[in-house]
DNA sequence: CGCCTGTCATACCCTGGGGGTATCTAGCGA
DNA sequence: TCGCTAGATACCCCCAGGGTATGACAGGCG
């Protein structure tokens, strides 16, 4: 009748490995009860998942496409566990996921203002894991800034601002009003060039091939204590770069770059009233 | 660990009923296999979902939750079963949903073109069913007109059509090039006003508020049925009016009505290749 | 060739939970 | 007071999901 979650899981873990052995390993079960659990989940299914020869084991088509769904759906069977039990404790609440430099209260405001009863809370992102709080239940809705995953999200376009360059206090820029693109062509960027696609046609460790990898940094204080240690220069939204002021930085508006767009995002399976609200609101301070 | 699926649909049955008799008549199962299952469902859940005060049964806020987020993920696993029992027997397929009248060939020969093997089909939908065929699984993407329920779809706007006002052949605006919302004031609309918004200000049926229920017409073919015979005027889009031509039949533009937005529609949730690539086609081709 | 190893399937057992029926209990109406 | 309704409790059965032990088969290696 309907599929069973844990078989799912354990087919996930299956197609990971492709191992059964190992799955089961991972998944602290004995492998003849995984083998068992596959072959159900494949009669259940009437579809053939594995092909399995003696000595390797393959996804079929079938298999590759519940890999691709599997992973969805126990992500929105968790975040729906998460929701029920956030309203099941705090009783009424509605939650908003933000970026720092965003600034929320004026939509939070008016949203408390026509709910009296209500309790919103706010939740604090990275720019890694804005759209996170939404997948996982934590967020009814949250200011994300492109780009983003905009797989089973519901995303609405707010505004757009100027992005601005970080660079050290002494750097050879840090007077200017204003540079280009080209001005940067020899600075070390700090960030995925992905997300400056401009950078990438004028930069030389970039053209040349000889850029170096980045140790991980999650958070933009990290950025900026690599920025004022010299390290390299990175690409911010203009709010982003005035809310964290530190005394051995400044930041330099870049013309040719093109804008950061701010847009409010929610889990596009849900419908709540309060969301489209919140929605509608956001929609209108932002002009 | 993961929540269970027949729970969730037994949930969903007494959440609708409020009642355990009958909801667990409706599922088939004894009452008292429901109410202990219901049971485990709150301890899974570590929520309470009812107040049940021996004489009726009330959601509470965590029971409104998850009714709520219930039937999406019901709907999400039923689609993932279609799926991947497609996948299954037809290999390789990918299959675009349309409503008469759009085009939809230049889109699949190109994405054709480009993946020899692939096998694409195409199946029709009506205005009532264009998003259900993703949702059942039935289709990976559908061409849609506006207005539709975006949740659980990517939506990606491709053209706009003007829209049409469809009279039987001897109506008195019959020979007309173009009229005004306003000379249609005196008819009847065979649509949920909803869909022409600019007709309700003129609508004297509307605003007198004698407005007759429609019997449900869910097919084109029947609204110009009723066309033909003298019930009533329908707006469609123009290229719907003139891939269905009958002789008794005429249509005329409408100067001050807003046009259709046809949109190519997605499962939010899903991330294919394929699925990318028709949309880029799909775009490039409404220019 | 024979042996070992890695990998999945088979055979068998045990237990928990989902299904059932019978019955109890708390309100409410006549 | 006597039902009547609706949910809860008690108890039983049995299948499915968990386990262990072992088989079957392919490939590598001495």
């Amino acid at each position: 009748m309907d599929v069973d979650l844990r078989k799912v899981r354990y087919f996930i873990a299956v197609a990971e490995q492709l191992n059964f052995g190992r799955a089961a390993e991972a998944l602290h079960i004995a492998q003849p009860v995984l083998s068992r659990q596959i072959r159900a989940l494949e009669n259940e299914l009437k579809a053939q998942l594995f092909v399995r020869d003696k000595r390797t084991t393959e996804l079929t088509a079938a298999g590759r496409q519940l890999l691709a769904d599997a992973r969805p759906l126990l992500a929105n069977a968790d975040a729906l566990r998460r929701r029920v039990g956030r309203a099941a404790r705090g009783a009424g609440t509605f939650t908003v996921g933000f970026m720092p430099g965003l600034i929320v209260t004026a939509a939070v405001r008016a949203l408390v203002a026509r709910h009296p009863g209500l309790n919103v809370e706010v939740i604090r992102t990275g720019f890694d894991d804005q759209t996170d709080v939404i997948h996982d239940g934590r967020a009814d809705v949250s200011y994300v800034r492109l780009p983003i995953d905009r797989r089973g999200l519901q995303v609405r376009p707010l505004t757009a601002e100027p992005r601005v360059v970080v660079l050290p206090a002494d750097h050879r820029l840090a007077g200017k009003d204003s540079v280009d693109i080209a001005d940067l062509a020899g600075e070390h960027l700090l960030q995925d060039p992905d997300l400056v696609p401009e950078w990438r046609d004028v930069s030389q460790e970039v053209r040349s091939g000889r850029r170096r990898a980045e140790p991980a940094m999650h958070s933009v204080e990290e950025k900026l204590e690599r920025v004022a240690g010299g390290r390299g220069v990175a690409v911010f939204p203009l709010s982003t770069a005035t809310f964290y002021t530190r005394p051995d930085i400044v930041h330099v508006a870049v013309c040719d770059i093109g804008p950061s767009h701010v847009c409010l995002a929610w889990d596009s399976t849900r419908r709540s009233p309060l969301i489209a609200e919140f929605a509608a609101i956001a929609g209108e301070l932002a002009h």
